[in-house]
DNA sequence: CTTATATATACTCATTCTGAGTATAATTAG
DNA sequence: CTAATTATACTCAGAATGAGTATATATAAG
């Protein structure tokens, strides 16, 4: 075990790297999230291209130029604050995709590549018109996701019936029980079927089961061989598709936002300053797509010291008015921070 | 709001990428981790510079070629097996850094940049000899992240006191409370200081500190304005570095593994077919730096039903024969298969 | 063979955390 | 004034957690 013989493969390796074939594109997506009136909204730029894709949104997403930024975030951040004029808050980076074949290509020269790197980010709700710009209700790319008025149909009506018959497919082609076994398990576990409960944070596991199925029209798209068969069938669209591979980035940025929420404070970047206990519940539930048990949720938010009283009342429609509270920074100076570490309320999420 | 606008600008500044100006090479580096003795073992290989940084460990590295392999994971399980002829189980992808001035500029050709992208992948303990490359005990790198003997004296002796001195000098630069104030809330909850715990999962951020406060070789190495003044006071080295940022890269598959553990079934990628809960228990332990309650850990790891009994008894030395167990399978296809969930024993953690 | 020592494993117990309610207070709509 | 509505406080059983104690089964020493 001499130290000589590694390094000329490993550097050699490097400096091949150099030469153009292996050179990429840094696409920067970003996934800028907002709640308002109890939805969660994605920024969304349009997109529209004569290949069958016009229409499809995109994130909205920009090129890193090294020579210009120091960081990753710091290029994300400039150009977001340039095209959007938002200031984002919390900014946390999500997965680096270098699929081929997970985008429409024409964005592709010929012998080069674009590798993406997403990003989540948070921004306090803000109703201004941005230029070319829209907020999108995240639900409508995933109408799957949220179970705040119980299992949404959808599920039962198509998504069910469809991934059956993907399980029952691959029963042909390979019959042994064994890898059977593979696509129901993966299905039963996604989407709770037979008594496994849902869970809010498989949102990414969830749209690639769809797309590995061949169910969704960016699966169509790449022209991948189960979709075929599927848009033949005439199968109804499954959720609004995104342009490139977005709709997988913002999959991501809800599975790892869900999960977040219960053990930092992230949630507090969606509230205005101050704000009642109920409103944080519902930007909470939004994001989750669940509904929570109330005086639970209460005793938790207070016990763990995330908020303090402002002492003024919320002037609200209905019943007796609420205090608001505000954020307590401190928090993030005690003990880890936590989060809000919620049960869905079984009373109505599984109505 | 009209769709038109935001298309000529996004769109062609994604164009604009496609310049050669901001191509850039993807470089793909692994932490490959493994558990023998009782120590968590990376995989590195040597590295040998004329600048002062020879000697000093990397972690096996290749760039990414976008033409030969499909996606990012493939391109690095490729290269991985190659060289190493090691068989990865787990494999995460960790994070993507840009960062400029994070590694020894040598490498980047003018006008060209790397940007890296850092992967945690997991093997079974396997002694035989790699061509070159050696497994290291990552608590060398962290000497300050080892807790099973209870606190390292060099959190004490070292560490503690130079960061308060980096405290007490940002309070003559900027003599606000609230800045000074910033620096040593950043101390306390990263270090443990003034009655906080220990949290074991803050590898990553305790690294971040002690390179932007200069009392890393790496800072010195990238000419952080901190390090000078430290390297002429001939402050003795905090844990071995390693070459370009790969101690970072090792800091968070550190981060992430203790973090992982506690909520999926990962540790078992590390034990071989057949174990006792003992075995398994000090595999988990050496990952976390921490001692754990012995009794409750095995309640945990059998409630949780993570394993199943062989029947097979252990021809140990000492005391009474333990039982072999292995790992269930089948609970990654029942509920959202846990993991171990530990607290840290206070008994022998905090001598 | 007996005893000390070491480890494995089972069982106990107080405390805290959770999930799910009930009870009561303070409003507005009619 | 009453019903409806929302906010907030309080209760309670069961599960999970942290920390032991007790007992079983081996090896090593004498």
């Amino acid at each position: 075990m001499t130290a000589k013989p590694a390094k000329p493969s490993v550097q050699s390796a490097a400096e091949a790297a150099m030469r153009a074939d292996k050179a990429v594109v840094i696409g920067l997506n970003a996934a800028i999230v907002t709640v308002s009136e109890s939805a969660p909204k994605i920024l969304v730029v349009p997109h529209d291209e004569a290949d069958g894709t016009g229409g499809w949104d995109a994130l909205p997403f920009g090129p890193f130029n090294p020579l210009q930024h120091r960081t990753l975030e710091i290029g994300l951040r400039s150009w977001v604050q340039e095209q959007t004029q938002l200031e984002l808050g919390y900014v946390e980076q999500l997965y680096t995709f270098g699929d081929r074949g997970r985008h429409s290509l024409e964005i592709e020269a010929p012998g080069e590549h674009v590798v993406s790197v997403g990003y989540l980010a948070l921004t306090r709700s803000h109703d201004e018109t941005l230029k070319g710009a829209a907020w999108r209700d995240w639900y409508q790319h995933f109408p799957w996701e949220d179970w705040r008025d119980g299992k949404p149909p959808i599920i039962e009506q198509a998504i069910v019936p469809l991934l059956r018959e993907w399980v029952s497919r691959q029963a042909e082609a390979t019959p042994d029980e064994l890898s059977r076994g593979k696509r129901r398990d993966r299905m039963r576990l996604c989407f709770g079927v037979d008594g496994v409960d849902w869970d809010d944070e498989k949102a990414l596991e969830r749209y690639e089961l769809l797309y590995s199925a061949g169910l969704l029209q960016e699966a169509a798209r790449d022209g991948r061989p189960n979709a075929l068969a599927l848009t033949e069938k005439n199968v109804p669209p499954l959720g609004r598709p995104m342009q490139f591979d977005h709709r997988r980035i913002l999959a991501t940025a809800m599975s790892r936002l869900r999960a977040k929420i219960k053990y930092r404070p992230v949630a507090f970047e969606l509230m205005p300053p101050a704000f009642t206990l109920y409103e944080l519940q519902k930007t909470v539930e939004a994001l989750l797509g669940l509904h929570v048990h109330k005086q639970n949720f209460r005793r938790l938010v207070e016990n763990a010291g995330l908020v303090e009283r402002t002492g003024r009342m919320s002037t609200r429609t209905g019943g007796r008015p609420a205090e608001q509270f505000r954020f307590r920074r401190e928090v993030l100076n005690e003990r880890p921070a936590p989060g809000l570490k919620l049960a869905p309320s079984r009373s109505r999420a599984n109505s």
